[in-house]
Formats: C-alpha cells, sequence, structure tokens
RNA sequence: GGGCCGGUGGUCUAGCGGCUAUGACGCCGCCCUUACGAGGCGGAGGUCGGGGGUUCGAGUCCCCCCCGGCCCA
C-alpha cells in the first residue's frame, strides 16, 4: 500500500535534536571550502565580532542572517568561502583588563599588560564562539582568525609599508580629537556626542580705550589664557560698533574682535571668545583668521605653565577655581547650567579635547571621488544604504589619523635612525615590533650610519586592522594562491552603524592597495531593538540573552524569527513571544514532515489530479516569491512565504483534501500514488527552500526521509507544467473547505458526519476530493 | 540645524489613485475532528502620524508639520 509507522520517529521537534544534527555535520565537515572546486566562487566578509562582553540575541540574530547569505549562495550553486573571525585589537580590552585589575595601563609594564588583555580576549573568545556554532553558523571554526594574530598583524603593517612607499602617509603636527582618559588621538570617526550638563559662564571684557565693556559668554573659562580673538555673527546688529576694536580680557591680555559667521547670535550673548582650542570650530578659527594658538594642555588633561596659578589642575578643577576667582573680582556677570553636546571618548565616554599631537596620517581626501564613484559599481542591499556611505564621503575633510598612543594593538613598523633621526621601514611579510625589537637591518637608509635605531613605541588605530578584512581572510599576503583564486570579497555583510568607520575604511585600504571596489555586494542591517523599540543595553535591563531561547526554542526558532519580522534594512523589534511563535511553525512543519514520512515516495508519476496540479501550481508561486527574496539577501519574503503556504495552504487544505488518498483505501493505486508522489514533491521543495534559514530541522528531516544533507541540494525551480487553470481556482477552493466547516458546526455535526450539500460547478474537478474530505453524499 | 530611512489595529505586514483597508502573530468566545505542544468556526481591535492641496475619487501623488531610528554639523 505504501503506507507505514512513519520515518520521523519523534512526536515533536526539541531544541536538543539540533545538537545531534550539528554533531553530523561536524563529523562530514558538511560546509566544508573546496579551493579547488570547479564551481564560481562567493566570499564573504564575516565581520569579526568584538571578544568582549557577552552577545545578546540581536547580534545573535544578526550573524545567523549573515549565515542564510552563505547557505542562500550554496544553494545556488555557488563554493561559498564563509571565513570567521574574532576582533581582538583597540580600546575596549584593555579599558577592560584596567577595569578587572584595577590597574593603569600606561603605568604597567607593557609586556605583562599585553599578557593580561591577551587571557581576558581568550575567555571572552569562547563565549562568541559557542554561540556562533550553537547557531549553526556554517562558518570554518576551525580555521578561524584573530586580528591580533601574527599572520593579521603582519598583513596590516604590509599594507602601511605599501601606503607609505606610494607615498599615502605622513606625519604632520595639527590639532585632534584627544582622549585625556585614554591618552590618545581619535578620528572623527571615532567621536560621539553626548548632550551634558555644564555651566555657562558670563564673563566681562573691556573694550580697549573706552570705558565700555561687553559680555561673553562661554562653557570653556578655563581656557580663558588661551584666549585669542573674539567674534560676532556679521548679522548681528547689536555688535557693529565692536569691529576693528581690541578688548581686554579678565586675566588682562588684549585679543582682536572679528565678524564671523560661525558666532551664533541666538548662543549666550552673541559674543564668542576663541581659544586654543575649545572645539573643532575654535581650530577653523585659528587657520581662518591666522591667529597663532597657544598650547593650555597636557597630555593627561591637566592645564600647563601657560595656565598660571591653574598649572597641575585637571580642566574641570581649573573650570570651578577660575569661576571662583574671576567672580571674586567682579568679572562674572552670571553662571547658567545648560545641556551642552559634548564630543566624548567613543569607548570610555570621557569627553574629549582638542590637543595638537604629531601622528601619522593616512590621506583619504585625495580618494574621496574615486571612492564615491564606486557607489555606482556596487550592488547595495537594500540600495538606500548606499546614502549611508555617500553622506559620509561628502562630510570627510580632513585626512585620516591613524597612530595611536595605546598597547593593544598592531605596533607601527617603524624605526628612527639615532643619527639622522629619519624613519626607516622594514621589508613587508613578517610581524614586527619596534618597541621591543631590533630593526631587520643595521644600517640607516637615508645616511647610512650605523649608530642603531629608536623603536616606534605607537600602535595603529584598530580599524587599520579591520580595514583589510577582505584581503586577509582571502590571504593577501599569506596565500598568493588562494587570493589569486578569490581576490577581495565578494560580499560585505554588516550593521548600519558602521558605515562610516568599518565600510568606509575597507574602501578606502582596498583601493590604496588594489585600485578596485573591495565588494560586489555590500549588506547593510538594522539594529535589533527590545520589545518597545529601544536599544538593547544593560543599563536598561532590557537584554535578553541567546542561550536561554536556545534551550527553550532552539536556534531554528531564533533564526525563523529573525528571518520573518522584518525586511532587511529596516529596525526590527525582539521578543520572546514572537519566538516561540517560530517555534509553533517549526512544529507544524514537523508534524505536516511525520505524516508524509509515513508514506513510501513513488518512483514516479502517471497521471496527476486536478488538485495535485493545483497545490503544484501554488508551490511554483511561493518559490517565486521566496526566490524573489533570497536574490536580494533578504529572508523576510522567504520566511513567510514557506510559513504561509505551509501553514495556510499546504496542511490545512491540500493534505485534508488527499489524506483518504494517499491512505489508499477505496481508491485506485495510480491516484493513490499521484498523491503521495506530490506530498512528497512539494515537502522536498519546501524543505529545500527554507533550508538557508532554519537549517537544522530541514536537514534532520531531509536525512530522515531521502538521505544526504539536504545542503548539499540546489533551490527547488518553478516547472511550467505546474502552472494550470486549477491555480486560479485555489482560493475558492480553500473558501468551500470553510464553508462545509462552518455548516457542519452550524447544523451541529462532527466533522466526519455526512452531509448533503452541492459542490459549486466550478469545483467539479476536485469533486472526489472534496467528496472524500467532507464525507459529502 | 542638515541628510537618510521609516510611521497602516498590541506586534509585524499587504497595499503602490477606485468596491465597506490585506493577512499573520497575539487576544476573547465556542467546538473537538487519531499527522499536529495542534486544529476548526466565530469575535473584539485601525481617526492608514497630523494638517493642507491635486483629483470625480488618496494609506496610495504634491507641500508643510509632528514622531521614531541612524548618521552628520
Amino acid at each position: 500500500m505504501g503506507r507505514s509507522q512513519p520515518k520521523l520517529k519523534e512526536k515533536h521537534w526539541t531544541p536538543d535534536m539540533e545538537l545531534e544534527i550539528q554533531k553530523v555535520w561536524e563529523q562530514e565537515d558538511t560546509y566544508r571550502f573546496n579551493p579547488e572546486s570547479e564551481k564560481p566562487f562567493f566570499s564573504i566578509d564575516t565581520p569579526p565580532p568584538y571578544a568582549s562582553g557577552k552577545w545578546h540575541i540581536a547580534a545573535a540574530i544578526h550573524y545567523s542572517q549573515i549565515d542564510m547569505i552563505a547557505r542562500t549562495q550554496r544553494m545556488k550553486g555557488y563554493e561559498v568561502y564563509f571565513p570567521f573571525g574574532i576582533d581582538r585589537n583597540g580600546l575596549p580590552v584593555e579599558v577592560e583588563t584596567e577595569k578587572r585589575y584595577n590597574i593603569k595601563m600606561l603605568e604597567y609594564p607593557r609586556e605583562e599588560f599585553l599578557k593580561l588583555c591577551k587571557d581576558f580576549l581568550d575567555e571572552a573568545e569562547k563565549d562568541i564562539l559557542s554561540i556562533s556554532k550553537r547557531l549553526g553558523i556554517s562558518a570554518d571554526f576551525k580555521n578561524y582568525f584573530q586580528t591580533d594574530s601574527d599572520t593579521w598583524r603582519a598583513v596590516t603593517q604590509a599594507t602601511f609599508i605599501d601606503a607609505w612607499k606610494k607615498g599615502y602617509v605622513y606625519v604632520d603636527y595639527r590639532p585632534n580629537n584627544y582622549c585625556p582618559r585614554c591618552r590618545t588621538t581619535l578620528a572623527d570617526a571615532e567621536v560621539e556626542y553626548r548632550e551634558l550638563p555644564t555651566k555657562l559662564v558670563y564673563l566681562k571684557f573691556k573694550v580697549e580705550g573706552t570705558e565700555d565693556s561687553v559680555i561673553v559668554a562661554t562653557t570653556r573659562p578655563e581656557l580663558l589664557p588661551a584666549c585669542k580673538a573674539v567674534i560676532y555673527n556679521p548679522e548681528d546688529g547689536r555688535y557693529g560698533w565692536l569691529r576693528g576694536k581690541i578688548l581686554t580680557t579678565p586675566l588682562g591680555k588684549h585679543v582682536p574682535v572679528y565678524e564671523h559667521p560661525y558666532a551664533n547670535p541666538e548662543f549666550g550673548t552673541g559674543l564668542v571668545m576663541v581659544c586654543s582650542y575649545g572645539d573643532k570650530m575654535d581650530v577653523q578659527l585659528f587657520r581662518e583668521l591666522n591667529l597663532e594658538p597657544t598650547i593650555i594642555l597636557n597630555e593627561d588633561g591637566t592645564l600647563n605653565e601657560v595656565a598660571g596659578k591653574y598649572a597641575g589642575l585637571t580642566v574641570a578643577e581649573a573650570k570651578e577655581l577660575i569661576i571662583e576667582d574671576l567672580a571674586s573680582q567682579g568679572y562674572v556677570e552670571k553662571v547658567e547650567e545648560i545641556i551642552h553636546r559634548t564630543p566624548v571618548c567613543w569607548r570610555c565616554k570621557t569627553p574629549l579635547e582638542i590637543v595638537p599631537m604629531k601622528e601619522f596620517y593616512l590621506r583619504q581626501v585625495e580618494f574621496v571621488n574615486e571612492l564615491e564613484s564606486y557607489i555606482s559599481r556596487v550592488n547595495f542591499y537594500p540600495d538606500w544604504a548606499s546614502n549611508y556611505w555617500r553622506d559620509w564621503l561628502r562630510s570627510i575633510s580632513s585626512d585620516w589619523p591613524i597612530s595611536r598612543r595605546r598597547y593593544y594593538a598592531t605596533e607601527i613598523p617603524v624605526w628612527y635612525c639615532k643619527s639622522c633621526g629619519k624613519a626607516a621601514l622594514p621589508p613587508p611579510g613578517k610581524y614586527y615590533r619596534p618597541w621591543k625589537d631590533d630593526p631587520p637591518f643595521d644600517k640607516c637608509p637615508h645616511c647610512g650610519s650605523t649608530d642603531g635605531f629608536e623603536g616606534e613605541r605607537r600602535v595603529f588605530d584598530t580599524w587599520m586592522d579591520s580595514s583589510i578584512s577582505p584581503l586577509v581572510y582571502n590571504g593577501y599576503g599569506w596565500n598568493d594562491w588562494l587570493f589569486t583564486k578569490l581576490g577581495s570579497s565578494d560580499l560585505r555583510p554588516q550593521g548600519k552603524d558602521i558605515v562610516r568607520t568599518w565600510l568606509h575604511y575597507t574602501f578606502l585600504r582596498v583601493h590604496q592597495v588594489l585600485g578596485e571596489p573591495a565588494f560586489r555586494h555590500v549588506w547593510i542591517s538594522g539594529m535589533g531593538l527590545d520589545s518597545r523599540g529601544r536599544a538593547m543595553h544593560k543599563s536598561l535591563g532590557n537584554i535578553i540573552y541567546p542561550w536561554p531561547m536556545f534551550e527553550k526554542y532552539g536556534a531554528d526558532a531564533v533564526r525563523f524569527f529573525g528571518a520573518s519580522e522584518a525586511h532587511h534594512g529596516s529596525d526590527f523589534r525582539i521578543s520572546e513571544a514572537k519566538i516561540e511563535g517560530s517555534f509553533k511553525f517549526l512544529q507544524k512543519l514537523w508534524n505536516v514532515a511525520r505524516f508524509i514520512s509515513q508514506f513510501e515516495e513513488p518512483g514516479g508519476v502517471e497521471e496527476l489530479l486536478p488538485t495535485d496540479l493545483w497545490i503544484l501550481g501554488e508551490l511554483n508561486r511561493s518559490i517565486e516569491r521566496a526566490m524573489t527574496g533570497y536574490s536580494k539577501f533578504d529572508f523576510f519574503d522567504p520566511a513567510n512565504e514557506v510559513r504561509t503556504f505551509v501553514w495556510e495552504v499546504f496542511a490545512p487544505h491540500y493534505i485534508e483534501l488527499v489524506k483518504a488518498r494517499a491512505y489508499g483505501d477505496d481508491i485506485s493505486s495510480k491516484e493513490s500514488e499521484a498523491a503521495r508522489w506530490t506530498l512528497h514533491y512539494v515537502l522536498k521543495a519546501i524543505l529545500r527552500l527554507a533550508a538557508p534559514i532554519i537549517p537544522h530541522i530541514t536537514d534532520y528531516i531531509w536525512r530522515s526521509l531521502y538521505g544526504g544533507s539536504v545542503h548539499k541540494e540546489l533551490f527547488p525551480e518553478t516547472r511550467e507544467d505546474w502552472n494550470t487553470p486549477y491555480l486560479s481556482l485555489g482560493e475558492k477552493l480553500m473558501e468551500f473547505d470553510s464553508f462545509v466547516w462552518k455548516t457542519k458546526k452550524e447544523r451541529g455535526l462532527k466533522m466526519k458526519d455526512p452531509i448533503s450539500i452541492d459542490i459549486p460547478s466550478e469545483l467539479k474537478p476536485f469533486e472526489g476530493d472534496l467528496r472524500r474530505l467532507h464525507n459529502i453524499i
């Protein structure tokens, strides 16, 4: 009869069954990348997650979506290179290490501090790797990358040496964002802004040669010793009479007055003090007005001897004291408490200062036009996401300061000749640590001296490492054979929040190395928010952690939720109730498969009945819609299409209609075979269609019923011969089912009780199946 | 202050000038029907962010504003 015990024994799908299938994947090495493959390659520039703190569910969902991209491309016939990396460089680990051991990095032996950082990273890394594996990420975890490995750092240094030779690197002394806590220069891209309370102090300035005085409002009275001018807006009628006048500051210094549009008439009194340097505007004004800056800050954020009696104090201390002093001398008109938009360090949130320092710069201003031309050569998903990058490119006005006065990062590979002082660079290819190692040469290339060298102690901005990920992953600098095959990565997946850093710097660096766009595809995702639409933060207590979700519902439920919640690119809200809802769908799919698994799959079929052709037509339509979503790396439509098809159409209508036929009681074997063949055909198509999104349950079912792995299959294709006129009757058919069920309920009949009811003439083709289902007499 | 994206029942979503605005999840009743940690039937719930305008007719086109997110100044 073709009917037996279900091949799927378990009555329910449970999360621990995912672990079984993961074990099989590991043993089989199911996702192994074969560099010798004849298939076209597709390589993904996996974002290396930072090894610190715990992952929350939004990060897990983000990575599961990236995994869906990899799986999609495999099922489209590509040989997919899906590396995995862990980001371990930079400030966060230093800050964490300082906190954990209650030490200060700069007062701690460098070598030992690095060791403490490494221990911390090794530990944090484990959590990320285990979550990623539990999610079913099909990346290569056996050969994962670390951004602090000798290999990676050697490539970072090699690309720097390359840039140096090409003239893209220079050293300059200029005012920069400076974090007094981390004691390092920061790039514009690393600056964040906070609304912080501060004091707005109204100070009295005398107008020289008159008895008049004017009031200047400032949030930075402690910079008064470095005040070099006062400005007002040319539109501001109150101050026209000040043109060309000299003011005397409360400290007795004489400063000129200028008209300048930067002065905001609405702020304070409309008169603005120009100091070196209160903010970015001051930097600009010193340049434009050709003023001579006076440096008032030390590297540790305290004031220097220029500040006179305030020397040695921190900015905050000096501010309080100077307000007090000036007030007692009658110079303070009033003090207001205001909320001020303050630049802070992206990592430690300390308010930044502007301090001139000698730093290495990588040229980017001169590349902006070429980079912008890449926007039209690269596919963005969603397409409007390219705006994020375009806007940033158009706002770039200065080069990238790449040197940092930190420890846990890639060292700048430069030695300075003790005789002539000039910089000497080693040959590329090795990892160099100039602060502790001797240079690989003993003669100065500039002056020929053999007096020895001083090693550079500074390190690179961590984005110098991250920005070459598509090169390092693919073999550049360590496996030429692989890199020749793969080139730079094909696709960059990342969040929208790091476009100005990771995406921009990558395009810049790869352009400088290869002279072409880093990627063909850029996939920018939205942010995962809590159920009320807020970002998840420790301080809000709204973080959902992944492990409890895995234990209750499994990775596939989390993944399916992540795919079905929102279209790609928009922010999405995460709630446990919805993950539970996804789990219910998996249950439904399991039971559908379990039901079908009791029937032998016929080797072929002679003739299909109208009901069979109808569902195959529906399947065609679902495949088409799902594939449109997959082609845009948007998993919303595929997930919802599969769910709707299985839950709303296939299970409640088709399966019910052909159940009797499939069982084969009182029916010709030909007709029974048609039903059984169709059931299996549809199930196989559905499993393949859903496999990238829910890889565990689909593979478990596939292996149990058909052998081999669903992940070695290609996507199902539509078939023209399934597009029959029966498809257009589907809606009527399902409406009629509901009508009969409703009528039986109204008449107090049980579902299998016989009923006398007219079948609409247009549904005559389905008459046999309808009569058997509803017991129509 | 500027840019980008979005704003359709609690949540997600269809809609892309034309009948009383889709569907799902969730919620509330009633029922039980051997693939089903399910299912069936019914129900509540929406000023389509607000205001103007174009049109015979607007979630749907135009303008202004408001709100949210991200980015920038």
